[in-house]
DNA sequence: ATGACGGTGTGGCACCGA
């Protein structure tokens, strides 16, 4: 079976992107970001049409993630119990597989604009309520998926100029060491237990013709708890999304497990 | 130092993203 994860930046824009993406990607979960819609705009019947049920949680203008799993989605939580917050950015799901049941952490984490910001503040207040969001399902959840658009840059090799972008949002220190710290709860980013092309992003900056000179930076992971981790047979990149008439910023990261 | 591109909502632009 295949998880994936997809930044759409609006779902009412990428709507038919992501149904041909399925159609051509049947994968058993998909995690979105950025729909920029409110609930009552979620095209529901379009999505169950292509086989999907799904949990989601939207608000107007920015943010909102779902969750699209062939199974049914059971005990669904929306964003962080420890922390309010007005944007919409994670849902957390879980669903049936014959190996057992598969809990499901979909966020989309803040940017955080600059060191120094109150973004960037609340980006750290946001990613200690995650962390213990985390333990805390990892506690009751063993086989635990955490995917996303995480806004980071986990080290160097993940930005297309790890010197120049050096301290910059996405490669600051403290960004860096929470995602040491999400993994140090027993997640590993399944991209990097598998071989890699160099300079391998799921993003890329619409200017400056930031892909077509790979100019981008890897910052849409796929982490999977220990109990996962050897039932894991593949993480790739799918870049063809990116090669699209109107695409988003981002493309898929997908996943591979063994049934 | 700034803006470049794209989306949204409002209004003829400002904002946000990464």
């Amino acid at each position: 079976m295949q998880i994936a994860t997809w930044n759409v930046n609006s779902l009412s824009v990428r709507l038919p992107q992501v149904l041909d993406w399925l159609a051509a990607n049947p994968v058993e979960v998909l995690g979105l970001q950025e729909l920029k819609l409110t609930d009552d705009k979620f095209p529901h019947l379009e999505l169950e049409a292509a086989g999907y049920h799904c949990a989601a949680f939207g608000q107007k203008t920015y943010n909102g993630v779902a969750l699209l799993s062939r199974q049914p989605l059971r005990d669904v939580v929306r964003n962080l119990p420890d922390l309010a917050d007005e944007q919409a950015r994670v849902v957390t799901a879980t669903l049936d597989t014959p190996q057992g049941p598969l809990r499901v952490v979909n966020a989309y984490f803040v940017n955080g604009q600059a060191p120094g910001t109150d973004k960037f503040a609340y980006k750290l207040r946001w990613l200690a309520a995650l962390t213990t969001w985390v333990r805390a399902q990892l506690a009751q959840h063993p086989r635990l998926v955490l995917m996303g658009d995480f806004n980071v840059a986990p080290d160097d090799r993940d930005t297309y100029d790890p010197v120049g972008l050096a301290g910059t949002i996405h490669h600051t220190p403290e960004e860096r060491a929470h995602f040491q710290e999400l993994l140090a709860l027993g997640l590993h980013d399944s991209f990097r237990l598998f071989e890699q092309a160099q300079k391998s992003f799921s993003w890329w900056d619409y200017r400056m013709l930031g892909f077509q000179k790979n100019r981008g930076m890897r910052i849409d992971h796929i982490l999977i708890s220990d109990a996962l981790k050897p039932l894991a047979s593949a993480c790739q990149i799918d870049r063809a999304p990116r090669k699209n008439k109107q695409p988003s910023d981002h493309t898929p990261v997908v996943l591979s497990l063994h049934d």
